[in-house]
DNA sequence: ATGCTATCTGAACAGCCGTTCAATATCAAA
DNA sequence: TTTGATATTGAACGGCTGTTCAGATAGCAT
């Protein structure tokens, strides 16, 4: 046996980063082998080789393609006006995409230490310059008195973590729907930031 | 050569558990082999089985041990009078203690998954019981009129999940110092809950 | 129908994994 | 000084690791 009927880059590619990355959220980088990702897609191990150098070069590009959907989503994102609705947006925006993408969120928050330092600090780059466009928000919204705060930086990084932290126990179809969830977390960000 | 000269199990235990929560933290439970944990102890790889039964229950015993050391802290802290108190000493209480105990805090979070059902059922049942000393703290402020806030169970989690963040930038040394990140935190913590 | 290219297999490589255990050296008590 | 308990070694177990590559088949353009 050698090549596979129906097989095809465009269909076998996606495939092992989609399973790569649901087996590297379960189980764990350094937990899961290229066999079992291999498995997974339904194809032998080597076969991986012809679509990524090494295992490592796996993740990182799970990483740095989640990190750049995510700055490009906020991008497209429509802007209202002043700072404090800016704010609102921002809320509304980070838990909605992030609910959205689970597996990607927890994987760059859990897999950074499993990159080389050049690849890690790709990442990092990409992170600081999401962190930047809330600070911008915050620094705004202070300027224009809108807001109140002791301290811009550690309100984004405060800010940042609260509205992850919603992954960590939200469930489809439990007590809240997405969208009360977002209210009430603007509300209490809303309130935190003096607004 | 067997036995080695000044060997003592009061001495080697705690020096396995002390450097296995540093490689685990440092470089991932699954990416850590008992061989680097028992090099870092100076001792060969089967010496670790005088004090554990296996490589999980080692993680486990790091586990328990510090979520029970963080309920005990927290049940030995000095109380004030009413919510608002109540609820400052916690703030104060879980980025101070968080910061001196960063690997475990690490530990905590990141290698939950490769404990075994029935331990991991024990972890989550100490961190809910923990979750529980502040949604306590919540209530009562909200019954006393304290606190407004829309939902205490997820004030509960957003002020968790703020508070530890801290954990991921603060580096001793660095722009503010630990008291003033407490009071800072203190106070967008005390204008989220409307106090 | 032919030939070229894309895709995949299956075996092999050297090395590391968690864990067990008989043998052995040290320590502490008698 | 002898004896028994304690602490450790070092080798061995079967199995898994990431990665490479010659060989083989499928798809596609001619």
């Amino acid at each position: 046996m050698a090549r596979k009927t129906g097989s095809h880059s465009d269909i076998t590619g996606p495939k092992i980063r989609a399973e790569a990355q649901r087996l590297f959220a379960r189980h764990g980088f350094a937990a899961v082998s290229m066999r079992q990702i291999a498995a997974a897609v339904g194809v032998q191990a080597g076969a991986l080789y012809l679509y990524t150098p090494d295992k490592e070069a796996l993740l990182f590009d799970l990483l740095r393609s989640h990190m750049e959907e995510l700055l490009a989503a906020w991008e497209a994102e429509p802007r209202g006006a002043g700072a404090r609705a800016a704010l609102e947006q921002f809320v509304r925006f980070h838990i909605r995409f992030n609910l959205t993408r689970a597996e990607a969120v927890f994987l760059s928050y859990m897999e950074l230490r499993n990159l080389s330092p050049e690849n890690f600090a790709v990442i990092e780059a990409l992170r600081k310059r999401y962190e930047t466009e809330l600070e911008a928000i915050l620094k705004a919204g202070q300027a224009e008195g809108a807001f109140l705060l002791p301290d811009t930086k550690l309100a984004t990084m405060a800010i940042i973590a609260m509205l992850t932290g919603v992954n960590t126990w939200f469930r489809e179809g439990g007590r809240l729907s997405r969208e009360t969830v977002e209210t009430i977390y603007w509300d209490m960000v809303r309130k935190a930031v003096g607004a």
